[in-house]
DNA sequence: GACATTAGTGACCGTTTGTTACTAATTCGC
DNA sequence: GCGAATTAGTAACAAACGGTCACTAATGTC
């Protein structure tokens, strides 16, 4: 019989200082962008994501949410979790363990707050590691879960084009699809439905604007996808 | 001009009483299962997740190591967090804010540590509000992951049937599943390999054993899909 | 030895998807 | 005004994929 030791349920609870990191994404200039605050005088890095400590009884996601505020002007209307981090990456706040925190709001033309600035998560500037490991985690969590969550039409004003769709979709795979290809699977998922606006932008044809309405859809999922990342 | 409240990075780091919750899953007699922990006398709750607090420069996924090792006798070889938790819902150790961390293991003969019982994800026993969150996104979390990770196969031994693999599979995905499609998807996946060993288990034809053995794939990933979860 | 049971495969066929090529509606340059 | 350029949108074909059925294979049970 192995030994084993007592359960550990009954240990004190430490206390841990813990920061809400915000990574604010948004789509701009044909790149997937990251919403950074440039540092106080005599810190280490020139950049810095926006971050907090939550509240007291402050919620993680309203804690991002206010975080957020803070340096947009208005608060994003979607967040999801991107893990917490706790190894041995240095934090610009030193604390213990980050709550990595997605926002995604649409490409505005409006600029942000001072001291901020939109960087290209693949053109980063020199970052805190913990805060570089958070942006990474940020965008691959938003490159998997494109096609599971609604995503693609958070990066996007309420009515959009099927043009503007698609560029979003592909800034976050990284690939170019193919317009009919993406269009019918489109069709076949309820997801949107056209509006009875057209937006004419310079040349070309206008093209009508969309709406997110997903529907239910009648089929059942079907077949397994075996798709492991084995790069 | 809109006016705006200076950032909020320079505001004290406040400590924080903070949990690493594990769920231990493992398939059980046709059911995904969890592993729960008798709670000490005095509890309100008969149950709880293993959990403690992490120690100092500990990381997560090391507490939840030494957490899981504590209950189970072995260390699992696989985890993947499931989220942070930190709404209203109470917590056994009164932890204001909870990690959720999946382990995976793989169905065993013995049984676990006494003071410690399976139950199927979906007949779960009163759990304290904060735990039945985390077991519900955890196995949301195994649910929706199953094909972008290499999952079911820690749920399994390291030789295994296709059958057995087809059943995780089908576990996970809380619906049956067509051999032959199956195995032609499995085999344009490059994921297993074939070992010489076949398994006898009382009647039928004995099955041939596969390893878990991913291969670099040629295609690259095609079209997309519109998977979002619309129910 | 017939039968039940589980493993594994071949083949058919409808559906999905990649691709090409087209039509449509607009601006720009002249 | 008119053709070229540009962007939007769709039809149609071919190949690949996926659901299904039917079969063969190898074992234990009676």
């Amino acid at each position: 019989m192995r030994e084993r030791s007592s359960t550990p349920m009954k240990s004190a609870v430490r206390r841990t200082t813990l920061a809400v990191d915000v990574v604010v994404l948004s789509p701009r200039a044909d790149a997937l962008a990251v919403l950074l605050v440039r540092a106080p005088a005599g810190a280490r890095e020139r950049w810095t994501l926006p971050w907090d400590a939550p509240q007291l009884d402050e919620g993680l996601e309203d804690a991002a949410s206010r975080i957020a505020e803070a340096v947009l002007g208005t608060a994003p209307a979607f967040f999801e979790q991107a893990g917490a981090f706790s190894d041995g990456k240095r934090h610009p706040g030193d604390a213990d363990v980050s709550i990595g925190i997605v926002a995604l709001v649409p490409a505005r033309a409006e600029a942000p707050a001072a001291d901020t600035e939109w960087f290209p998560v693949d053109a980063l500037p020199t970052l805190a590691p913990r805060h570089r490991a958070v942006v990474e985690r940020a965008a691959a969590v938003a490159r998997q879960r494109v096609d599971q969550s609604p995503l693609a039409f958070r990066l996007l004003s309420p009515t959009f084009t099927l043009s503007d769709l698609q560029s979003v979709y592909e800034l976050l795979l990284g690939r170019p699809l193919h317009k009919a290809s993406f269009r019918r699977a489109l069709q076949a998922s309820y997801l949107v439905e056209p509006t009875d606006e057209w937006r004419s932008e310079g040349r070309g044809r206008p093209a009508q604007l969309f709406r997110f309405a997903p529907r239910k859809r009648r089929g059942a999922r079907r077949g397994v996808r075996f798709d492991l990342f084995t790069e």
